[in-house]
DNA sequence: ACGATAGGGGAAACCGGTTTCTCCGTCAAG
DNA sequence: CTTGACGGAGAAACCGGTTTCCCCTATCGT
């Protein structure tokens, strides 16, 4: 089966292949009457453009890249991407966009391969989900000029970095909902389980939740670590091992509570009677265990929907777009049988 | 920044283009000190092909397609293909082919998809994960002269399709491995929810275990559904209200076994002194359920990495390719707390 | 020393689109 | 009636590679 090329279609239309170039993408300088029979023609010979040569004459690529970048011991995909992927990829099902993802192991291969694509043509723009406290990225894909779009997790008056178009889930709102929480259950003494220290959201989180415990009066330890059941576990004990222990964990994802969970059990406390739990993230392990995880719940598909949708308004308007900063949805607590009145 | 191409490296290295593309490519024509010359030219420029470029004058589009097929209403995706994408992108890590990652809603947009990909030379191969009874893919495919590699939960004698290479794990083994353990408990009657009928691989589990039935003078039931908990917990229902029910029951994936188990539980039956139940496939959801689920384990993402490591393969020896069919790790039975001796 | 041969490397065609430039015909204004 | 403007459409250049074809030169054999 002879591949049908733009060429075949302008001939069985009867114009010249520029002709039929325009009149397939809709730019004047041909007449309505010339653009239906070359159209008609397209549909008859099932013609679709090659993407390569439509790329190679500086149009667009028809795709969009996202880089995953994960430590080579644990190549694992989180619950947090699954979800993000699978708004992303609903949201690009109604365009002809394709999603190219590539898993990487450092930041330096990262923006080499920022680098690669930028010169093999090979996608129109770019989706940034981790964030990282001076993070170099923006800057290269700027330079490239690979137009991005960064998820944010932040703050009204943060930024991810000057003049890039980002979509923000306002921290202060799950950091608050999770406090008031506590807070109204009776907990005074709130230990915190973050992620990794490098990555904005964690650091601002601390922030945010210094502030609200300033506020409230409560006293609120937070321990850094890289989302690891080992090093939750480790925090979780270290937590417990002080004189005065809190009351109340949260963890930043599912996984360190439920092996937090399990620190505890086995260290004969009773859940939430001696000690309440809970996870950053929801996930339907929180909801499976036992007892179930309060947790907080995060609309990431709609914001992987939202962040896409912000990507392909870019690429459409060519860069000069006004605004910037997008917030999606924020979440919502679900509490469970793992956080209860504080105990004595 | 003005991209550089591969005229500049040329000119840098005081040869022709066309030299220079052979220099690159590793063809003969060149001598080496000429290729020495234009690969340090290339390196000292930062050069990376273009691409479209490449693709456009008939070589390899460098990227490889993965259609996902969804129903509109449940876009989320199962754990079986999380974790078969990270054994896939972790392979192609060492490789510069791209994946690319398309979600379709009905099986003629999948056909679609694959004609569009093959017209717009977007894709060099195709992996196909989820074959159907008289699946019109490979066909199309094949009729497309696009390279596909087919993910094939089988048997020996089991091929998806003439003609088509594929990977495969042996059903037998794991229809075995736990209905020998029932029956290693006592169980003697057994329901197996499973999956959809339109797929290759229910069908071939009901067989195979129909067969081992006949064998060991077990009772089997077999009930299809689609995945979903509703039906799952329907299932469940329906094989606890015969009049002689299974004492030993198999849920195809993790989120019908346990909503299973809730049904059970909610019924007033004891697990497993009453009743064992058991997921075909394991996941965190069935260590962290209580009492945790007997599951069988299947090194999904290796077999992510086979199945990909055999369409680079097949993408370099250009389709003229021995073997057909390669086998890949099969499973292990992880024995947890939800089965145990029959009761009476 | 001369002819045959092999291989390096340059010129140009080609892949399939998009875009620019130019020509030509038509219609409106002077 | 002449001239100018405008819009439709063709010809050709171009994007950045790969590949074919051919020439030229160095080497080998006799």
């Amino acid at each position: 089966m002879a591949r049908t090329t733009i060429t075949d279609v302008a001939r069985a239309a009867g114009v010249s292949k520029g002709a039929a170039s325009k009149a397939l993408n809709g730019h004047k300088g041909v007449s309505d009457a010339t653009r239906v029979r070359v159209h008609e023609a397209a549909a008859a010979l099932g013609w679709s453009p090659n993407a390569a040569a439509r790329a190679l004459s500086g149009a667009r690529a028809g795709a969009v890249g996202w880089a995953l970048l994960r430590s080579p011991k644990s190549a694992s995909v989180d619950p947090f991407f699954v979800e993000m992927f699978s708004g992303v990829e609903l949201e690009l099902a109604s365009t002809d966009l394709s999603l190219i993802v590539k898993l990487v192991f450092s930041h330096e291969q990262e923006l080499d391969l920022y680098r690669r694509w930028a010169a093999e043509r090979r996608v129109d723009g770019v989706m940034l989900t981790d964030i990282y406290v001076d993070d170099p990225r923006p800057a290269v894909l700027q330079e490239l000029e690979l137009p991005l779009v960064a998820f944010f997790p932040g703050a009204p008056t943060e930024v991810p970095a000057p003049g890039v178009p980002f979509v923000w889930a306002d921290q202060a709102l799950s950091v608050h909902a999770l406090l008031d929480h506590a807070y109204a259950l009776g907990h005074r003494r709130v230990g915190w389980i973050e992620g990794d220290p490098a990555k904005v959201a964690p650091v601002l989180r601390k922030r945010l939740s210094a502030a609200w415990a300033a506020e409230h009066g409560v006293e609120i330890t937070t321990i850094f670590t890289d989302h690891s059941p080992e090093q939750g576990a480790a925090a979780a004990l270290e937590l417990l091992a002080r004189d005065r222990p809190p009351t109340f964990i949260v963890f930043d994802n599912d996984v360190m509570a439920l092996t937090g969970l399990s620190v505890c059990l086995e260290a004969g406390l009773s859940v939430p009677e001696d000690i309440a739990l809970a996870s950053f993230v929801d996930s339907p392990l929180c909801a499976a265990s036992t007892p179930a995880l309060t947790a907080l719940h995060h609309p990431i598909a709609d914001q992987g929907r939202v962040m896409t949708r912000r990507l392909v308004e870019v690429l459409e308007s060519g860069g000069d777009d006004d605004e910037l900063g997008t917030e999606v949805p924020g979440t919502v607590l679900v509490p469970r049988r793992s956080t209860g009145p504080v105990g004595r």
